[in-house]
RNA sequence: GUGCCUGUAGCUCAGCUGGAUAGAGCAUCGGACUUCUAAUCCGAGGGUCAGGGGUUCGAAUCCCUUCAGGCACGCCA
């Protein structure tokens, strides 16, 4: 147990304790002590904890806040916590302020911790599959791609550190229409790459990598498909493996790797769609219309039913879907997040209703809803086209800006909003960038240590005490945040949380340093000081790790 | 037309499971380098939290409504 949570429990205990006691007393009458908030006040002033617990007691105990809250803090036994005085406040807040010493077990936490410092055993070892990118294996991976990764991968690191246990699985969509129309573009070019005048299928795929694709296709094979009867299968295997391949480079070196790519072709070949799809036919929710199997989400709220399987006899990617996510609980998975871009969001409350169709909680099935990406150069907006199939590729974006820059930005933003990604403000080198604000306060405490001299570090009680400037306990408090901040974003499923954490705690490093010497002051305080440097590289280096940063030695 | 997301400082965004005086970065203005890295720090100005109504002791936060932008409404995925 981290010591925020530490010091919380006794809190709430005690004003739990305290509040039975006076409603056995006959002080104060009320049914159960309510929910209520025991927070770290925005304002300093307002203590080291607050709570609100007076305000909500008020129309049960029919009485005016700040009475319930005299009365409680009487009844409350200092003793059994670290506070050191209690103050009401405002219409009915106590606030709480702790003994000055209440930090001192963060410093030497941290230095014992170390790598682990910020696990928490929160997530209990639940299992969890994120699934994220699954770009379509046609093209190459787009800038709503990459933030899907950064996203999936940030947040697979946070669960993993909070205790859950999480695999990251990419579903490759191999299968259905869309193939069909790769294939059908592949054909094409391959036989205008003959010289032959073939015409381009009206929904192919117009990008200029497949053009590359099938010239080297052509290198390997020469003109041996042209009469081939399984010409437009052979062509997609073979493409298809290219660009999985390509695919699978580019998020590596994104640092993002799976522990598992599934094949939608094998859900198909499995059966598996077909036993699901029996299963659903069974429980009366499948009916045929018009050659076609529909599948009535009307009696999950969705405003129409669906199509599950088509006329011509090939289920659809949603019955393929509904397979697939019935194996992953299968595999023993309790809880399943998928990350989709806004454009797949009509999709989410029908997949819900499947899934509990299907037999499964449809809250064990989350998904994240990311909003679009927008790209700027300064202010000039950099247009894709999906019909052209020119836009800027993962493979590009990191070229350009580096993989640093491009996570910690996708990694900024909640996913609900829409996203403005400056390439021009990515790569600056300076203080505008918040990448490097965070990387150099991580690169500047390097230095220090370096310049100590030394590579362990140790610090009694009474050195500690001597670290009392402002700028020393604030810092020294937010590092103490760090497992809880980790905690809640993990519970949220935000990582932006832990970018602006980050920036937050360099923030503090960095006015630290600004007003207090570490390396030749009095060599009690420099120790003490350089045990907090430590501990905050250590903090700053995990962060940096969940989002998938370097955490620079040097800059 | 229906559904989802968004609307907070000049710009980009936090805050949204209701709490005290709404925050950060950038931009603007003024200061700090004989120093452990100035890729830094300190200070100042800047707000109808899109508009309106409601619930509440208390609303940026919850509900209703209007407006604006994005996305989706297919026997595509």
């Amino acid at each position: 147990m981290n010591i925020i949570e530490k010091v919380k429990n006794e809190i709430s205990a005690e004003i739990n304790g305290a509040l039975l006691r006076l409603k056995e007393k006959g002080a104060l009458s009320f049914n159960s002590v309510p929910e209520f908030a025991l927070e770290v006040p925005r304002e300093k002033s307002h203590g080291d904890f607050a709570t609100n617990i007076a305000m909500l007691l008020t129309k049960e105990a029919k009485k005016n806040p700040r009475e319930i809250a005299t009365l409680l803090t009487e009844e409350m036994d200092s003793n059994k916590t670290k506070i050191d005085s209690i103050q009401i406040a405002g219409p009915g807040f106590i606030n709480f302020y702790l003994q000055e010493d209440w930090l001192q077990e963060v410093i030497p936490t941290v230095l014992e911790q170390v790598d682990k410092y910020g696990r928490s055993n929160f997530g209990q070892g639940r299992k969890v599959m994120i699934e994220f990118v699954s770009a379509n294996p046609t093209g190459l991976l787009h800038m709503g791609n990459a933030r899907g990764a950064a996203l999936g991968d940030s947040l697979s690191k946070i669960m993993n550190f909070a205790g859950f246990e999480v695999k990251k699985e990419f579903y490759i969509n191999d299968a259905g229409n869309q193939i069909e129309n790769f294939g059908k573009s592949l054909e094409a070019r391959y036989f205008q790459l003959l010289g032959r005048d073939f015409p381009f299928p009206e929904e192919g795929y117009h990008g200029e990598d497949i053009k590359e694709t099938v010239k080297r296709i052509h290198e390997e094979y020469g003109d041996s498909l042209e009469n081939d009867e399984n010409r437009v299968q052979k062509l997609i295997d073979i493409a298809l493996a290219e660009k999985l391949a390509a695919i699978r480079e580019d998020l590596k070196n994104f640092g993002v790797e799976y522990d598992n790519w599934y094949s939608e072709k094998s859900l198909h070949q499995s059966g598996m769609i077909q036993e699901s799809m029996e299963y659903l036919r069974e429980k009366g929710l499948i009916y045929e219309n018009e050659g076609a199997l529909w599948l009535k989400t009307t009696e999950f709220g969705e405003e129409k039913d669906e199509v599950i399987q088509r006329s011509n006899g090939i289920p659809t990617y949603f019955a393929a879907d509904i397979a697939y996510h019935k194996d992953k609980f299968q595999r023993g998975f309790d809880l399943l997040i998928n990350i989709w871009g806004a454009d797949h969001h009509g999709h989410v409350a029908r997949m819900k209703g499947a899934m509990g169709a299907m037999g499964y909680d449809p809250e064990n099935l989350q998904i994240i809803i990311m909003q679009l990406v927008r790209l700027f150069r300064g202010k000039d907006i950099v247009r894709m086209s999906k019909r052209t199939g020119k836009y800027i590729t993962l493979n590009e974006l990191v070229d350009e800006v580096g993989k640093d820059a491009a996570r910690y930005f996708f990694s900024m933003r909640s996913p609900d909003s829409h996203l403005d990604f400056d390439l021009d403000l990515a790569k600056e080198e300076s203080s505008d960038n918040p990448v490097y604000y965070v990387q150099y306060g991580h690169a500047r405490i390097c230095s220090i240590i370096k310049a100590s001299g030394k590579t362990t570090f140790d610090v009694t009680p009474e050195n500690l005490k001597l670290l009392n400037t402002e700028e020393e306990k604030a810092l020294i408090r937010r590092i103490a945040d760090f497992p809880e901040e980790v905690r809640l974003a993990a519970k949220n499923m935000e990582p932006h949380k832990l970018t602006n954490y980050a920036h937050d705690l360099a923030s503090l490093f960095h006015s630290f340093y600004n007003n207090c010497k570490v390396i030749g002051s009095e060599a009690d305080l420099m120790e003490a000081r350089l045990a907090l440097v430590y501990a905050t590289k250590i903090t700053l280096r995990n962060i940096l790790i969940l989002l998938g940063v370097e955490a620079p030695e040097r800059m």
